[in-house]
This record gives structure tokens, sequence and C-alpha cells, in this order.
RNA sequence: GCGGGCGUGGCGGAAUUGGUAGACGCGCCGGAUUCAAAAUCCGGUUCUGGUGACAGAGUGUCGGUUCGAGCCCGACCGCCCGUACCA
């Protein structure tokens, strides 16, 4: 009898598979396509847990869609633009390219031996000047078609080391190499006109019914549409060009709770009123040392400047309300105004409370009205609409049909207008960064802004280029930006801003299907795989990579890179669950922070504790998390491949935990995804044993009841994975 | 702060959708086999008390609805993801 030997298998196997070219994918009008995609990974340099989890489920459906007569495209990238090799770069003095290419080579390399049945002649990473430069391609398609848009964005500047910082090198707000408070800047910068698809991005939602319901949520909370009031208030000997105020709210039948009006730091009136007013100038630049992300503008305690300035509250001319400068108001959103309702929203309120401003009950009638408001409320049901009950006489009503009569009574008055507005603003596209793709536009001082020639493409990064300190690179170079004008032949300078890497990651999906067409697709390939038939990878990117995706189907579509068919880019999307593993530390002995971390192979982990296998010391054994470098909880899929073979590391993955839950990983779990390899194959080798033999019915029976109840499993589940997941406990049931 | 998710034995997880909580698997314990070990096979395994029959407790916490709640409702706690320049 024999034993399962993966070491010799699986090189055996795989090298046949690649002889043959047996992933390959191919057309075949014989039969029906299947595309199935797995989010490619960013080079890091090593391949982790979670993308054996990720590409091993993708694999799992490859092979069970080719095994039942599909033609089935299962390629593979890299997503090799972005900040990590800049910072390598810094920090190790490699250039990004070189660093990136090596890290590519090594992963690679890591993942060949997993098996993966991937049509490995598809391969690109979005660093090579064939794939960038057909993104340039549709940056200037998308420029021409009037998707592009240039206005000016809030970028995190670090004053000392004279540059643009993104969210994550900001530090309690502070950059992170200088350490120096950062601001708040306003830069052009290019921006995709996602906001013309906000409706259809919204309502093609509900067509979407092979995506997990949370995500889908999660994006319609993101485009965020709203039904409200846009109208303005009189301001009070405002200065000039100010004598109104706009605001929106979607509570208007609320508007009789105002209590005062608050507007943006950013707002042009306060911009305004800061020009003679050094108190509220200072207030404002403090305001905008907060940073720009919406986390840390959200989480920052409520502060405001009473400006002086009055308005007058639209339903009664004799009475009117403060203008405040609040720091919790966002420019980017609605008119950055608003009138606040302390009674009935409760950022109104803590700011109320803090600033003695009063708080006036709108639904003091309503059975629901508290005596005392100690937090904003709205009441569930019944809701007099009060301004305009009294005055138009009808009943009282409920949420969203309250607020369409304050509307139509607002209207009817002359007072504002019923505007709907999302919350999904432009998808600024602009990096003052080297390593992505150059925007292919030309600056000119007599023909202004201009997209570069198409034949002129790809713009190529140049090689020599100083990263060893903070800036953009493009920008200090000595030569690449100067060039000459596209219309006019004059001297003219490159646009030195690259590409979001997002926008590498919104189309590579449509590339696989023509990866060398000198185009950004070939139609007739894209319009046969696309669209993708099932996408799989981490819920991190619900919204984001996935909405952006969705925005560029559709706009390389209008501009003819992709058919009708295809603009919705994944017909079906699994997000699945974190690899995860518990922490071995030694707390240090002052804070906290000052803990040392042991990574798994470093220590011997027994019933009673775990110590470190060096020194002997007793380590605490922390609860188990994703894994992650700085928490050192990492298991590399190679040890797992020479210690047990692809097929282990493959099972546990897949057998451990339901794919879109978080799986831990443990060394015995691992042994015993082993030892049932090991089950499976002595079954095999004891009915090949005998071959001339009868069949074993029992065994037979289990076999068919087993394929039956996956088959119909998989068809009555929604989505490709959880189907696949089913396989895992159906077969460990056998025998 | 806001949006989304998760929370059941030592572990992964079941629970036919409001009807015997813990299926199945892992691990562990005991036994068989073996010169011995591995592998394999059999049995046990939520916790507490009890030799035992058995008794009590139990699905993050508190409260509610119900004849009946892991499941429905409300409030809270903890962890995770996202929050538009991380990928």
């Amino acid at each position: 009898m024999s034993r399962l030997n993966s070491r010799e298998i699986e090189p055996k196997w795989q090298k046949i598979w690649d002889d043959a070219a047996v992933f390959r994918a191919r057309r075949d009008p014989e039969k029906p396509k299947y595309y199935v995609l797995e989010m490619f990974p960013y080079p890091s340099g090593r391949i982790h847990m979670g993308h054996v989890r990720n590409y091993t489920l993708g694999d799992v459906i490859a092979r069970y869609k080719r095994a039942t007569g599909h033609a089935v495209l299962h390629p593979m990238g890299w997503d090799a633009f972005g900040m990590p090799a800049e910072n390598a770069a810094m920090r190790e003095g490699v250039h990004p390219g070189v660093w990136t290419r090596q890290n590519i080579a090594d992963m690679r390399d890591q993942m060949k031996p997993l098996g993966f049945s991937i049509d490995w002649s598809r391969e690109f990473a979005t660093c090579d000047p064939e794939y960038y430069g057909q993104q340039q391609r549709l940056f200037l398609d998308f420029l021409e078609a009037g998707l592009v848009a240039r206005k000016s964005a809030v970028v995190n500047w670090d004053p000392v080391d004279m540059t643009v910082l993104a969210n994550e090198q900001v530090e309690n707000g502070r950059g992170w190499r200088s350490g120096a408070l950062v601001e708040r800047r306003e830069l052009t910068q290019w921006f995709f006109r996602i906001t013309d698809f906000s409706d259809d991005l919204l309502a093609a939602l509900d067509g979407l019914e092979n995506w997990p319901d949370k995500v889908r949520l999660m994006q319609a909370n993101w485009i965020g549409k709203s039904r409200g009031l846009q109208f303005s208030f009189e301001v009070v000997d405002g200065p000039e060009g100010h004598a109104a105020l706009e605001v929106y709210t979607t509570r208007p039948d609320t508007l009789l709770g105002a209590s005062f009006a608050a507007i943006s730091p950013d707002h042009p009136l306060a911009l305004k009123l800061a020009e003679t007013n050094g108190d509220l100038a200072t207030f404002a630049e403090e305001c905008r040392r907060i940073g720009t992300s919406e986390e840390a503008l959200e989480t920052a305690e409520k502060r405001g400047f009473d400006t002086g300035l009055r308005v007058r509250h639209p339903l009664d001319p004799d009475w009117t309300l403060p203008i405040w400068v609040a720091n919790f108001i966002l420019m980017d959103y609605g008119t950055g105004a608003i009138f606040g309702c302390p009674a009935h929203d409760q950022r109104d309120l803590d700011f109320a409370r803090k600033y003695d401003l009063p708080v006036i009950d709108v639904f003091k009638s309503s059975a629901d009205a508290p005596d005392v408001i100690d937090e904003a409320y709205v009441p569930p049901k019944t809701q007099s609409v009060t301004f305009v009950r009294p005055l138009d006489g009808g009943p009282d009503m409920t949420g969203t049909e309250a607020i369409d009569r304050a509307i139509t009574f607002a209207e009817g008055r002359g007072l504002g207008e019923g505007v709907t507005k999302f919350r999904l603003r432009d998808w600024g596209v602009s990096r003052q960064r080297y390593w992505g793709a150059p925007i292919p536009v030309v600056h000119c001082e007599r023909c202004g802004v201009v997209p570069e020639k198409r034949e002129n493409l790809p713009i190529r990064l140049p090689d020599d280029v100083d990263i060893s300190i903070p800036g953009n690179p493009l920008a200090r170079h000595p030569t690449w930006s100067q060039t000459t004008c596209p219309v006019c032949g004059g001297p003219a300078r490159r646009e030195t801003d690259t590409m979001d890497t997002f926008v590498d990651s919104s189309w590579y999906f449509a590339r696989f299907t023509s990866p060398d067409a000198d185009t950004p697709t070939d139609p007739e390939e894209a319009g046969y795989w696309m669209t993708v038939d099932q996408y799989i990878g981490g819920v991190e990117h619900a919204i984001l990579h996935l909405l952006y995706s969705r925005f560029f189907a559709r706009a390389m579509h209008q501009t003819g890179h992709l058919p009708a068919t295809a603009v919705e880019p994944f017909a079906a999307l699994f997000t699945q669950g974190m690899v995860c593993h518990e922490t071995y530390s030694i707390p240090g002995p002052e804070a906290e922070g000052q803990k040392r971390w042991f990574a798994p192979d470093e220590v011997k982990r027994t019933e009673a504790g775990a110590t470190v296998i060096e020194t002997g010391e007793p380590a605490v054994i922390g609860p188990s998390i994703k894994m992650s470098k700085s928490k050192r909880n990492t298991v590399d899929p190679v040890d797992i491949v020479e210690q047990y073979g692809a097929d282990t590391a493959r099972w546990f993955v897949m057998s451990d935990s339901p794919p879109e839950r978080d799986v831990e990983w443990t060394a015995a779990g691992a042994d015993a995804a082993w030892k049932h390899l090991q089950r499976v194959w002595r079954l095999a080798d004891e009915i090949r044993a005998d071959p001339d033999g009868p069949e074993d019915e029992a065994l037979l029976r289990t076999v068919h009841r087993t394929i039956d109840a996956v088959t119909v499993r998989r068809s009555a589940s929604s989505s490709g994975p959880s189907g696949s997941a089913r396989i895992s406990s159906a077969s460990l049931q056998t025998r």
C-alpha cells in the first residue's frame, strides 16, 4: 500500500498541466464560457495565507467549471503600482521598478507550487508600459467623452517635507516622516465624473442578485441618494456677495426647530469673513489641521466659532439665527452649510449644548416627546409636520411623506425647492507620486491644458529618478516634463501627476480578455469573455474598488471598449473571510507599545501556554487576529507547502471554516487536513488494489449521494463558493 | 462619529428558519492492534456537582414579545472591515 507523497505528485502533475497548457483559456463556440477571477495581488514580495484562500476558492470553481464543460478563463496578474514601492525605495535605495519586478518574480515562484489552474500566458503587471499605455488611452477617450473634469481638491500637505501625504501617512495629525503638523491644501486635480452615473450605479444594484446583500447595502449608503429641501437664508447685513446662505436639509419638517446656522470652515462665506477676522482665520486654520479623512473629521471634537452674523428664519422674518463656523460641516456635501436643529439631530445637539444654543422640540405635541431632551430624537410613527400642518390643514403623517409634504409646501411658498442629492463625490485620480501611470496631458502656455496625441502613448515613466527624498520625483526631474505642445508645437510641460492606483485595478479584468491587444480591449474577446461570472476577494474592497470598477465598465462601454452586456463587470461577487492566527508576545518593561512579538515558528505551543523556543521565556497568547507583519502572526504558505504539500494548505483553508467567514490557522488544523488527505489517498488506494474485484456498492452509493448533494446545493445556492464550501463538508462525511 | 458585519463547547461550526442547543469534523481522553511507535479501528467528550442513575446551568450582556427564543423586538458591550490619497 502506498502513501500520499505530495512532494513527488504535486510537481509531477503541475509539470504535466504546464506542458499540455491545459489551463490556457480558449474561446470555444461549442461551450458555454465561464470567467472566474480573484482580486489580483499587490506584489508585496511574499504571498500569504489570505492569497492562498482567495486563489483556492477561485481555483475550485475554475476546475469545477472546466469539468462541467465550460470554456474557462482564470487569469492572474499584478496590481503593481503604489506607495510601498516608493517607500521601499526611500528606505533601501532600490528603484521602485526593480523592487516591484523582483517581488513579482518571487511571488510567482511562491504561487506556482500551489498548483492553481491559472492561465499564466495572460499574466501582466499594471506597471507594464503596455498596460498603463492603454490606460492612458482610456483616459484620453474618457476626456474626449466628457467623463473627465479638472477642479480643485483638498490634500494633506506636509510643510516640512514639502510633499502631499496619503491619509495613511498622517499619524495624529502629523506627517509620519517629518512629524510636522499636517495642513490641508487645495490643488487643481483631475477627476473622473463618477457622479454622472450616481443614479444608474445605485439603481443597478438591484440587479446584482449574486452579490452579497451587505455589499449592495454598503454601496447604496455610499452613493447616498437623498431627497431634501434646498433653500436660502437671508443674511442680515451680509458682506458683499453673501446676501443669501444656501442650505440643504433632508429634514425640512424640523425647520421650526432651527436654532443656528452652521457653515464649513472652507465655505466661501467663512473664507470671506476670515479675511478681516483674525480669530476666525486662526480657528479655520486649526480646523484644517485635522486632516482630510472623513473619519478624522467626524471623530474630532465638535468645535465652532460664532461669526456674529445672523440669518432670518425663512418662516418668520423677525426671527434671526446666529451663523457659526463649525468643524463638522463638510464642504464636500450639500452646500457646505446647514441649519442646526439640536432637538432632532445628535451632532447639532452636542454642538448646542457646548455653545449654549437653544433646543427647540418641534414634535412636542407628539406622544413620543420626552420632557427633557437628553438625546436628539425623531418620533417613530406619526409625526406632525409642525410648520406645515397648521398652514395646509392636512393630517399628521409618517417620515418620508412628512418630508415630501414639507418640500411641496416650501416649493408652493417659493421658499426653496426639492432637490435630490448624492453623497457620492467625483473620483479624484491625481496623485503627486512617481510610481503610477502618468496622466497623459500637457500644459502649454499658449494652448492651456491639452491631451497628448494617442500615437505618443505610452507616456513612459523615466527610470533615472531620485527617490531618496520625499516629494514627486517626476516634478523635480530635470528633463522629463519638458515636451512640445501637441497642438501648437511650442515648448510645453508634461503633467507630473500620476493616476490613483485604483484606476489600474478598475479595468484589469477587461484587459485579461485580450492582454496583448494594441487597443485597451479586443472587442471580439471582450464580447466573448465579459462579464466576469464570479469575482472573489476581500470585503475590504466592498465600496471603492468595486464601485470604481462599475463606473469604469460604464465609461468603457460609452467609449466603445466594452459591450453593453458588460456594464456590470462582475455578475457574481463573493467576499471571503480573513485568515487569522493567535499572537504571541512578551510585554516590555514599559507600556503597550513595548511588546515584543513572536512568530508562530519561534514559539513552542503546549496546552499550558507558549514559550519562546530560543530563550525559554513564557509568551502571552493573544487572540486570533488577521495575519499581519506587525503582529508577526503569519504562517508562510511556502513553509506549509514544503512540509505538507499544497493540497494540505488548500484543503485546510477550504474546509476549516465557511469561506465567507474568518478562518483561524492552527498547526493542529493543518495536521488534521494532512491526515484527511492521507485517508482519501488510502481509500482510493484500497480500491485500486483490487481492480478486478466486485465494486464496493456501499462506497459507490456514498459517492453518488455525495455528488448529488453537492450538485443540488450548488444550484440552490446563489453564488458559487458557498456551494463549493458544501463540497468540503459533504466529502468529509464520506465513509 | 458614520456605514456594514460578526459574537453558540477546548477549536471550526450545525440547528430543517420560533419547537429536544451543540449535527458533522478537528483536538483531547480511554481502549484495541503493535516488540515499540506511526498509521488504522472502537468508545467517550458543553459546563458544574455526583462512582452512578441523575440534578442544575448554558448560545456576548440586560430587558421584552411568546405556551416556547441561538433565531423576533429594544438597549448595550466587545471585536473586525470601510470611511473617498493603503492596497
